[in-house]
DNA sequence: TTGCATTTCAAACGCGTGTATGAAACTATC
DNA sequence: GATAGTTTCATACACGCGTTTGAAATGCAA
């Protein structure tokens, strides 16, 4: 119980290289060596690669988690039980972008292991990714409270497609930026929290006055 | 010359098994099984695996991009040079959403190819891929002549925007799927592409107007 | 048919991977 | 300080991968 010192080395090292070159490129032999330690050592404490992989998923995605609920408890304090769209919509997405982009400084670890994790998508962590959807059926109750009139649908859509462009957006910065030339500016999260919130919220109110 | 069945059959079976199944898990032992061709075949006729690989990816590139322009040029056309903006979006997304979802008889191998390779940027493809940006810069320009006051930024990040919400879905339908409990309906491929491209357009217009 | 180039085939090679082993080093209790 | 339990370490193992090899089969012109 005193040297768990050694797992946790493994831990933290682990998250950094995967959250750096994926879990494609990143092997044992790499993870013991970040870690400065023995190559059997993860076979000793987590019993295999999976695993250890497995534990990283899920401890790393109460921390995400944990920042999202924060944030969606804050806006619907605010609103007295019910959080305005807006702010649900930046509860949802603002924490993984700050975690992802912006200034090295203060990304961190943990987000951009979890797109990893969403990204290529491996065996050990496929198994256990059911409780994403339970996380976010928290976020469709809220949107139904602070949209009570609108098709459930039309939310469940909306919470999808915000997802995806705040997804999208750290996966493939890349290509925007060669696409527009660097005249889009990925450094300013805040304003690309902005951009993804107001096409939300536009898409669904936009989307019902079309209706009426 | 004459027995590149050989070759075509690899092709094929390649193409399939890495549309079903991903890279990481497709072997090259998996690919001459489908095959039906012997092991060395692969190397005999194209080098290595990886030159497969690239020769598959720049072939089916090929394909959707040209369904891509089609869709586009027959919007221009309709407009006398000037797509409306909803045809362009539609032109964009179309294609891949009608390839990768909808029902199988009409699914197509090539559009669940270039999903594969856009989700797992395996080596050999992440070097040729700087060419999508000169495709999607032909829409870029597009979508500026038919929106001729609208700031550039916008445009991008709208286009950028409409291709994470269509590949997103492809890529999540299952989570979204478990999130509605069935009631996003995942084979009406045309709504989502309506869904999808009305979304877009209001992101354009409903932020001028936000401004104005 | 003969001869040469192309294509197929079974078998093996080298390498890197995750995992297992058993001895050595350490830690804590009596 | 002897002993039992825990943790580390160097090393080796088994396996699957992409690739190579060299001989056999095939195609094709003279």
């Amino acid at each position: 119980m005193a040297a768990d010192h050694t797992r946790t080395a493994i831990l933290l090292a682990a998250e950094r290289l995967y959250a750096e070159r994926g879990f494609a490129d990143v092997t044992m032999r790499d993870i013991v060596a970040a870690a400065d330690v023995n190559l059997a050592a993860v076979n000793y404490h987590f019993g295999s690669k999976d695993e250890l992989i497995a534990e990283l998923f899920v401890s790393r995605s109460l921390v995400t988690n944990r920042e999202r609920l924060n944030e969606l408890k804050t806006a619907e304090e605010a609103g007295g039980g019910r959080a305005r769209i807006d702010a649900i919509f930046a509860a949802l997405v603002g924490p993984t972008l700050r975690g992802c982009l912006g200034p090295d400084k203060q990304r961190s670890d943990a987000a951009r292991f979890m797109i990893r994790a969403s990204i290529e998508s491996v065996p050990p962590i496929r198994k256990i990714k059911n409780r994403e959807v339970d996380h976010l059926k928290r976020f469709a109750a809220a949107m139904r409270r602070s949209l009570p009139d609108h098709d459930d649908v039309d939310l469940f859509w909306g919470l999808h497609f915000a997802l995806a462009m705040a997804h999208q957006t750290i996966r493939d910065s890349e290509r925007l930026n060669k696409l527009s030339e660097g005249r889009c500016d990925l450094n300013d999260v805040q304003g690309i929290i902005n951009r993804i919130v107001g096409v939300s919220v536009l898409a669904l109110t936009g989307r019902a006055k079309a209706r009426a």
